[in-house]
DNA sequence: TTGTGTTTTACGACCTCC
DNA sequence: GGAGGTCGTAAAACACAA
């Protein structure tokens, strides 16, 4: 019988004495220098091992999860700190009646763990802010083509109102020197000054305050 | 019961730091 | 160079629908 032997029948007597707390370890090929790097792969460890046993198994080892105490002690453990101090593992391995490495090895897969779900929450909260951009995004578009209908509708208003006044101008037999005056010709114009050069076009038109304020407040869409 | 998907345990390869 | 980290993955354990 070899060391190796020796090894595998301890941790078989160890593990049958602490089923619930020892989670057999692999023997390590004591001895086998590296390989040059063959990737992939080894034949599953945990399942390969010693003979002797009564429960149709075979014997062998399996890979057994970690008890409820055991798993609660290293989340208490890991909530102090995430990485793993060879003291505290050495610590908490004999605490636990586990190997220090089985320590390490949940360690690296508990911040495996911790680090995928910290990654998935900010996937989740970069989901939601973009979600809703779009949706002000969406609402912002509305406004916009809602603002540009209403230009439109002032400009056609503008347009119909240009319209009838020169309609109203070129009619006039005195239409040179006609000096409209306040809401006694059309409604329409109320107290708007026609320029006195029907040449000039009718940017003096609309002098109202009024109108002046109206464009204020489009402009502050455009 | 069984097929299938997910979680947990374990490990090899590689990297970094002291 | 060794210890301890991450990353990727195998395989056992587990959950669960069909």
């Amino acid at each position: 019988m070899n060391n190796q032997n020796v090894d595998e029948h301890s941790l078989l007597f160890i593990s049958q004495l602490y089923p619930t707390v020892y989670t057999p370890l692999v023997p390590q090929q004591a001895g086998k220098s590296k390989p040059a790097r063959p990737r992939r792969r080894r034949k599953s460890k945990t399942v390969a091992a010693a003979e002797v046993d009564g429960d149709g198994s075979n014997g062998w080892f399996r890979k057994r999860k970690l008890s409820d105490e055991q798993v609660r002690m290293l989340e208490m453990s890991f909530e102090d700190e995430h990485k793993l101090e060879s003291e505290r593992k050495d610590r908490l391995a004999s605490e636990l009646g586990l190997d220090p490495r089985q320590v390490a090895v949940w360690f690296q897969n508990r911040r495996a763990r911790w680090k995928n779900k910290r990654l998935e929450d900010e996937y989740t909260k970069l989901k939601h802010t973009h979600e809703n951009v779009v949706v002000e995004k969406c609402r912002l578009d509305s406004e916009v083509l809602h603002l540009k209908e209403q230009l439109y509708d002032a400009e056609r208003e503008i347009q119909r109102l240009a319209q009838r006044v020169e309609g109203t101008l070129s009619n006039s037999p005195i239409s040179s020197s006609v000096s409209v005056e306040a809401n006694h010709t059309t409604p329409l114009f109320g107290d708007y000054e026609v320029g006195n050069d029907v040449g000039d076009g009718y940017e003096n038109l609309f002098y109202s305050p009024d109108y002046a304020d109206g464009l204020e407040w489009m402009s502050q869409f455009m």
